[in-house]
DNA sequence: CACAATTATTTTAAGCATAAAATAATTGCA
DNA sequence: TGCAATTATTTTATGCTTAAAATAATTGTG
């Protein structure tokens, strides 16, 4: 009787599911899901609160980081978006007064980007609530749920980054 | 001894730690690196393989489970895009041969849009693809892993929502 | 030094996304 | 029936995003 199960089994499986990657798809349109409900939070309560877009927000968080300014070109590799994007979102963050441009003294190519008094107050308690909101968001997992949640989000980075670049680097 | 420490410990953590957000925070980015890495690749690929965008493939996608095709109004709320930005992405579908719409025979404002023969058979063919793409980047997780992922970012959704909408649904 | 290659930034063209206003058809109800 | 409210879609204005081409300055090398 075993003997005959295993084949059936087999075979069902090969009938039913040719390749099945169904299990995945799940996982990815989860992780997505969870992702996109988040993020579209984040920038509703931005939006709504502080009249902020994500962007904005994202580009002042990397200018906090660091007092002296950056280049742009900088700016756009911790970013990770393209160069040109940055020119019209630098533009209306200057004009809104959130930040400077000089031109550097070194390379007049270039130019240095930093956050003015005014725009380094205003992203300091806008992001101390956005901090806040996160804990809010992710305040429903216990301790070690949270920290399982980090060592699988880390495993699966690993795992996305081998199948995107290859299994040498 | 221990009657001191105890009090230290708390001060010390107030002082530190004012109202210490910063490990939920690293959790968020790192959920987000891992969504926003995964979905690149997927963009990159269908580009590449298919000179398709992801928006594209995804309305292909809810059309493909419908067999008769829906309304706009059904179409967005399924992908939860707002109703004026389908305009212009089912317009190109239409262009490009993918889809058809033609308006509803009892209602002359919605129009009935569906996946054109060619469409279905392209789109099947991409999924077919895509599915194998994400098993791929997923391929480093256990079964295990995969399982207990699945549970904590569901997890993670109920407390996202919680936060979002309050306790009461 | 000259000039080719590189680097920093901007511009352009196209697409995606939203909110809000406009248009058009249907429905409910007095 | 008539007309107000609702519903389906499109249009408009604005912003984010990219890739690719253009512009401008610097650097390396013969």
């Amino acid at each position: 009787m075993s003997n005959q199960t295993i084949p059936l089994d087999a075979e069902t499986k090969a009938i039913e599911m040719p390749d099945d990657h169904r299990d995945e798809l799940r996982l990815w349109l989860r992780l997505l899901t969870c992702s996109t409900l988040i993020e579209g939070e984040v920038r509703r309560r931005l939006r709504d609160r502080f009249d902020v877009t994500l962007p904005r927000f994202d580009l002042m968080a990397q200018l906090d980081k660091v007092p002296g300014g950056m280049t742009l070109s900088d700016l756009s590799k911790r970013m990770m978006v393209s160069n040109g994007n940055l020119t019209s979102l630098v533009d209306r963050l200057v004009a809104s007064g959130h930040i400077e441009r000089r031109v550097s003294a070194t390379d007049r190519r270039a130019q240095i980007i930093k956050l003015t008094p005014a725009g380094r107050t205003e992203f300091r308690t806008m992001a101390a609530e956005h901090e806040a909101w996160i804990a809010e968001i992710f305040g429903g997992l216990t301790q070690k749920e949270h920290k399982d949640l980090m060592r699988l989000l880390a495993k699966t980075k690993l795992s996305a980054r081998n199948a995107i670049m290859g299994v040498a680097p």
